[in-house]
DNA sequence: GTCATTTATTTACATATGTAAATGATCCGT
DNA sequence: ACGGATCATTTACATATGTAAATAAATGAC
């Protein structure tokens, strides 16, 4: 597992007065497979980053199909970003899809922590990009290729969570029903 | 024509002094149809609002071939966004459809007015903000609808832009052929 | 371990969309 | 106004994907 201290690092080195302090901010929780981090209407507070399990993001359609927008594993944040940031109604749910073990804090305490620890702003304008970066290269891919080439894409970039969620799952990431996926699966044989 | 003035004022208000400070930075500008705004693999540092014309921001796959991401007209800001917040290599280009005329800067000018101006921080911020909640938007709608959704949507969100671009870049933006452009045209009569 | 439930695959058919080529329409420079 | 170029539509056919239903496999509760 990869530690939440080693994640942050990886971003940005810290002051370790200040790492600590951030550190401090967040406690464990634990969330059984089904439980919501964050739900659609809600104006979102939480953040937390994944220790263990899979969680996924989805949208809903007005009609109440589910459209899954991105898994999260550990080392990872999770959280309604646009809600918190736009301080907006958020518009994603964020579920547990199996058993997880989360660090857990207020959105509002990290804002707090600006003054004091100046390079945690800088460490957290460094996640926002990057999440930023990642959102328009998944928006490119949807763009530029087809299932068959998107289902391998996920499975390079999340490589451990195909046999942990339900095919179902990864079809709806795909943009894709279950029937087609299985399709594309038995041609890759 | 919407002023620059007032699209800055739907978002935040700003002292006048700062307002002031703001506008002055920006050059008026003509661009001819073809021409580029930006370009991938630079790192951008341009800006610019939309005074008069059409332009488009597209991905080019390893292929060459093109995908249009958004349209621009008057009122709206147009640079490489994400390229200029993350000092990162930029992904789009952006091309006018039409001749232009834009304000034009470089984004560095509006960083050093936050100093003596914060409140140009905060419009800023709320600009990035509604970028992030209408990117959020088109990539629902990318999931959610089909094509013939997607091309309703498209004539609501851009109203006049649709005469005023070749047909393909329609069909480009939606995700589909101009063939199948034509067949979702024929069928709404 | 058994059985009911959930999930995955398969099948048959319908629909949306792509490709390539032909035809029409429109635009632009001279 | 003419004529070549670009663009839009149409046609015919191929492919990808959806829907619905049947079957097979896996999972989980007892």
């Amino acid at each position: 597992m990869h530690s939440f201290n080693d994640y942050l690092s990886s971003f940005t080195s810290l002051p370790p007065a200040s790492m600590q302090a951030l550190l401090d901010l967040f406690t464990p929780i634990t969330l059984e497979k089904g439980d919501h981090l964050a739900v659609e209407g809600e104006f979102s507070k939480k953040l937390a980053f994944v220790e263990s399990g899979v969680l996924r993001a989805y949208y809903r359609s007005p009609k109440g199909e589910e459209f899954n927008k991105l898994f999260f594993t550990n080392p990872a944040i999770v959280g309604a970003y646009s809600s918190l940031i736009t301080g907006q109604q958020n518009m994603i749910n964020i579920q547990c899809l199996t058993d997880c073990t989360l660090l857990q804090t207020n959105f509002a305490h990290i804002l707090a922590l600006y003054e004091e620890h100046p390079l945690v702003e800088r460490l957290n304008r460094v996640i926002a990009e990057d999440f930023f970066v990642k959102k328009e290269r998944r928006e490119m891919s949807l763009v530029m290729n087809d299932a068959s080439e998107r289902y391998a894409l996920f499975q390079q970039e999340y490589p451990d969570i195909e046999n942990q969620v339900a095919q179902y799952h990864v079809a709806s990431y795909l943009g894709i029903t279950p029937t087609q996926l299985s399709r594309i699966r038995a041609k890759k044989d």
